[in-house]
DNA sequence: GCGACACTTCGGCCTGCGTCGAAAGCTTGC
DNA sequence: GCAAGCTTTCGACGCAGGCCGAAGTGTCGC
C-alpha cells in the first residue's frame, strides 16, 4: 500500500470507512500490540459473531490495514506493516505512551510496530544481550525464538507451564531502543515476556507512568539467569 | 484531544467515521498544507452544497479534527494541531513525500513544525556535527548562529554577499531529525542555507520527491568545509 | 437600517452497510 | 473416511447518516 501516489479523496475516505466501526476498531486496537490472532479470538474481542467478524476481517484485509497468516483450520490477522500502526497510535495513543517508532531507514533492523507493550529500556536491552550471547535467544529467518533451555530455566524460576510454553512457540523481533540505542526483544514474543515477568511480579509497573521497574526477587532472578544489570 | 487515556473502540471509531465520508476527506486533504480556508471554498473543494459542508464541518469541528476561526462573515476552517496532520499524513502520503514531523517527546528541542524546507537527512546532519564541531555553528541562548568564520569560508566558496551576511543574522533551531536522530539545523537559518546551497547548485531536488541530492560540485565544496559524508 | 452575502439549522428522502442465522468450505484427529 | 472445529459465504432485516432545498442567524457595505 503507499507506493508512490497521495491517496485521493475516495482512498482516504475508504480508509476512514474500515476504521469507522467499533467491531473493527476493537479489532484493530487488540492488534495494536504487535500480535497476530486467529479469527475467533477477534470476533469475540469485537463483540460480535463469527459471520460479522469474518466480513469486517475480510473488509481491513481488502483495505490493506491487515495481512493475514493461514495455520491449520486458523487464520491469523495482524497489522499489515509498521504505516498502519503508526497511523492508529497517532491518534489512539497520548503521545507519552506512544511509542518511538524507527524510520524506515533500516526496516530490516527493526520491524517491530511497538515497543508499547514490551520489555524495553535498560533492562530489556541487557537481557536481548544477555540471551542473544548466551544463545537462549536465538534469531531465525522468522525472527527471534526462545531457545528450550531458556524456557526451561524460567520453568524452574517458578513461571507456570502455560506460559513457558507458550513463549516457546512465540516469535520475537528485534527491536531498537532509542534510549539505549541497543537490540532489545520486541513482537509477541517481547509481549509475553513482559506479560510473564508482571505476573511473576519480578517486574511492577511504576504508579504514575509506564515504566517498568524490577522488583527484588526479579533483580536477583535475572541475575541468575545471565542478565547483568548495573 | 487525546490528552491522557488510550482511545477505546468508540472514539476510535467515530475518529475513523470523521474521515469516512469523500466529502469530509476531501476537505482534509485541501487542509492538509496547513492552510485556513472558508466554508464556501471548502464546500467547494468537496463537491456538495453548503448545507452539507456546514454539516460536515461541524462534525470535523466537534470531532477535534479542525479548528476554526471566525473573521468578518467568514468562517476560517483548519487542521486542529500536528497530530492531526500526522495522522492523515501517514496514510494518505507516500512515505517519500511525508514531511519530517519531529516527534513530541521534547517540543522545545524542536518547535519547527515541519522539516520541509530546511536540510535534513545524513547530509543535514553531517553538516550540523561538522560545523558544532569546529565552531562554525554555536549555540547561544536564543538558538544556533552561524559564526563569521565559517560565514567567510561561504562567501569564498562562492555564495553571494547578500546571502552569506543574511545567513549571519538569522536563527537557527536544533532540530531533532527523525530519519538520522541527530541534531542538523532547522529554523530560519536552516531554511536560509538550503535555499543558498540550491542557489549555487551545491544541492538539486530530485524529480519525483522532495528530496535534495547534493551536486558533484556541492560534496567537493562541503569537503572542503569540513562536512563529511560517506 | 436595508439588501447582499456567508454560513448554519431544519425537515424529509434514500442509500449503504452492519447484524445475524443458516449453510457451505477446509483442516485436523481418530 | 467421518466427525468436529474454525472460518467464510449467503440472504434478509433494520438503522444510521449523507444529501438537498428552504428558512434562520449574523456580518458587511451603502
Amino acid at each position: 500500500m503507499n507506493d508512490a501516489a497521495p491517496l485521493n479523496r475516495y482512498q482516504l475516505a475508504e480508509l476512514g470507512s474500515l476504521l469507522a466501526e467499533p467491531a473493527r476498531a476493537a479489532m484493530l486496537l487488540v492488534l495494536m500490540d504487535g500480535s497476530a490472532r486467529p479469527a475467533g479470538e477477534l470476533a469475540q474481542a469485537a463483540g460480535v459473531g463469527a459471520a460479522t467478524a469474518s466480513a469486517h476481517l475480510k473488509r481491513l484485509l481488502d483495505g490493506g490495514l491487515l495481512g493475514v497468516h493461514a495455520q491449520g483450520r486458523h487464520r491469523y490477522y495482524r497489522l499489515a506493516d509498521d504505516d498502519v500502526a503508526a497511523w492508529l497510535e497517532t491518534m489512539a495513543l497520548p503521545r507519552a505512551a506512544r511509542p518511538l517508532r524507527i524510520a524506515a531507514t533500516d526496516p530490516a533492523l527493526c520491524r517491530a510496530r511497538t515497543c508499547y507493550r514490551h520489555l524495553a529500556g535498560e533492562l530489556g536491552v541487557a537481557l536481548c544481550a544477555a540471551w542473544l550471547e548466551s544463545g537462549w535467544l536465538q534469531s531465525r529467518g522468522d525472527g527471534l525464538r526462545l531457545q528450550p533451555l531458556a524456557v526451561d530455566a524460567l520453568r524452574q524460576a517458578g513461571w507456570p507451564l502455560p506460559v513457558t510454553e507458550r513463549l516457546l512457540r512465540l516469535r520475537g523481533r528485534a527491536c531498537l531502543d532509542w534510549t539505549e540505542r541497543r537490540l532489545h526483544v520486541g513482537g509477541p514474543l517481547g509481549v509475553a515476556l513482559t506479560d510473564a515477568m508482571l505476573d511473576a511480579d519480578w517486574l511492577r509497573r511504576s504508579r504514575d507512568s509506564r515504566a517498568l521497574l524490577p522488583s527484588m526477587a526479579g533483580l536477583h532472578q535475572l541475575t541468575e539467569l545471565g542478565v547483568c544489570l548495573k
